[in-house]
DNA sequence: CTGCCCACCTAACGATCGTTAGTTAGGAAG
DNA sequence: CTTCCTAACTAACGATCGTTAGGTGGGCAG
């Protein structure tokens, strides 16, 4: 990870001491010297501790965001896929984005309560519109009878967490590579909601 | 939850305020104004506030551990129960417990890593050990032909996280019960390992 | 009535928190 | 050579942190 402007030193030594020991568990001057500076230089490339965790967090929202969005242009109409691939594009889609970069992952799915006033509620409410795309494609699988009847509210929590339990075990060097993950928890999550088969 | 003790009070308070805010975004003076106290005043109830975590999370553990050795006290040779019903018999007892008292739950999910020294290795330790079952089971499942063949860490961790997700958004309150849930996780869990149906 | 204990208090300790102010060295631009 | 900008520094601010010390009052045991 080779750094480009110092900002961006100071972004991934942030994500790294949040994910480690949370946004509360790090002081700005943890932060500094793991950039090899004192802590007051920070405010040289930064407004504040908050401002760092937001740039963290907002990116990474974007970047799931994104990632969501590119199934959809893929497919506008959703004429070529069924529901059940529709869901192994979302949850390869998500378990790419955590692997790419799990810090900041593991920052955005952990630390986002930390944010306060107004930009705390703009990503709740990011965070609900991501999750109601696995809640609606659920309920239309369910509807399409594709998918055996479950709630799709708990059934989409379900999911989601179990893909954002990934920020606290994966690790890039480990034995199961991004991919063999992103191909055993697409598999996990389309058993888990698809209905018996009828005929081959 | 009517208090008997002022100890028993203020770990409850304490656990609120971990799951709220974490154990480092807690003050040892919010916990004592949660229970109408001066921050001092707490230290004739308690010797740490790392003694408050660790009396949380050790008691909550042993409530994990409780709960998935009974099933194995109702069935100790494992004769009775297929590997199924044993996996969702875990997912039950595991609900159940978060259920019971979601604060506390939550507290032992996110916050064990606040924990410092042996007492950090030794909660690591049983999660392990705790984990291991789920993937003992599933490792069982798919020998025995019963679950479809999959890596059982990968596994073991994708369920178990999405079951330790429900402490961000089980309420008591809610609409969903714990019972509802529970049925619906067992459900979700096991179509998720279980083989194809072969014949009826 | 006396004496003790327990729950709580106030005051304060040194450490650390996020942040501001003012300064300095070094290189780029004129 | 001078001027300016950038990136860093030291010093310090008031607030808050976890924790200790010592005192006070009220109920219970003798």
């Amino acid at each position: 990870m080779v750094e480009t402007t110092r900002r961006q030193a100071i972004e991934d030594a942030a994500s790294a001491l949040f994910h480690a020991h949370g946004y509360s568990g790090t002081s700005v001057r943890d932060i500094a010297r793991a950039v090899d500076i004192q802590g007051a230089s920070l405010y040289a490339h930064v407004t504040s501790k908050q401002d760092v965790l937001w740039s963290i967090v907002e990116s990474t929202a974007a970047r799931f965001e994104a990632a969501a969005d590119a199934i959809e242009t893929a497919d506008p109409d959703g004429a070529t896929f069924g529901r059940g691939v529709y869901l192994i594009a979302l949850v390869r889609a998500h378990v790419g984005v955590v692997t790419d970069d799990v810090e900041r992952a593991s920052v955005f799915v952990h630390e986002w309560r930390a944010l306060q006033g107004s930009r705390r509620q703009e990503i709740a409410e990011r965070r609900d519109a991501y999750e109601r795309r696995f809640r609606t494609v659920i309920a239309d699988g369910i509807r399409g009878g594709a998918f055996h009847a479950v709630d799709p509210v708990a059934t989409s929590a379900f999911l989601l967490t179990a893909l954002n339990g990934l920020v606290g075990w994966y690790k890039p060097e480990g034995r199961l590579s991004a991919r063999a993950i992103a191909d055993t928890f697409a598999d996990l999550a389309l058993r888990a909601v698809q209905a018996p088969r009828t005929s081959p």
